[in-house]
DNA sequence: TGCCTTCTTTAGAACGGCTCTAATCTGTTG
DNA sequence: CAACAGATTAGAGCCGTTCTAAAGAAGGCA
């Protein structure tokens, strides 16, 4: 049983990441991916972590955020100074953001189309496009 | 001669906007409205303003930076975390990110389109909509 | 199994951008 | 020019994030 969806192991993929599944690293993966599509930030996840009673500093929150954005399996958002998001849905994808609760909504990449760009600068390349729709309550 | 141009006049721009017009919002105002469009960080401008004699403090850079802000003269960009972009461009653009030197460029509004948006969760009304194209050195 | 090496975790300090405080100063109005 | 409201300021404080260096844990190999 179970070994059928794609990183149902958090184990099989801190290993294929090339990192070693530590008490801590295994604990974080399991909130990071055993439920769908998550946008957290480092101290949400880290009070997760607490709350389930896995002792693990904030340091090592981060550390790990990091090492799994390396290894593409997560992917960081900027929508607001001063504090990271971070994705759990790295396929090609968009946001809306809603300013008064800090929320983050996946809009599918197929869902909106971003045409006409014009060429980037010569000697540079696209590493990517985000579209970040930023809502509020309506009628302002 | 002058007087032309729209906000020709930092005086002018500040009385329109209700700032007193004070040696160091003329200044501030100067520095940006008076070499066509710009993208500042807040010690960006504190620097060219100390550097052009203009004694002003930080805290006062800030409180004009979103003085201007609130009055639609000036619109704060975030494509990265723990720092903010003044943009004194306020027409509906977009905009390259250079990751490695952190420079933004603008893009048109009408140079991208952006098609086919699903419609913002019940309630709430799209406030604006920032397409971030991230580029860096080609082929990486 | 124990040993060794390397990687990881950690508490706490440090950092950087930004904001607040409360005292001083300046623009404006009459 | 006096009086007041509004603006500026130095410096402290805040908060998310990163760094440090010391202690701990994982894995390879006898
Ligand atoms: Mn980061
Ligand atoms: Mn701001
Ligand atoms: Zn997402
Ligand atoms: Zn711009």
């Amino acid at each position: 049983m179970s070994g059928s969806r794609p990183f149902a192991n958090a184990l099989e993929l801190l290993r294929d990441a090339g990192l070693r599944p530590t008490r801590q690293r295994l604990a974080l993966a399991r909130l990071l991916f055993d439920r769908g599509d998550r946008h957290v930030t480092a101290e949400q996840l880290h009070g997760e972590a607490i709350a389930a009673a896995v002792p693990v500093s904030l340091a090592t929150v981060y550390n790990t955020l990091h090492q799994l954005v390396g290894a593409g399996l997560l992917r960081e958002v900027v929508v607001n100074p001063g504090r990271s998001y971070f994705d759990t849905n790295v396929s090609d994808h968009h946001h809306f953001f809603l300013e008064e609760s800090g929320r983050l909504l996946d809009i599918p990449g197929d869902r909106i189309d971003v045409s006409n760009v014009p060429a980037p600068p010569a000697g540079t390349a696209i590493r990517r496009v985000d579209v970040v729709i930023r809502i509020g309550r309506e009628a302002d």
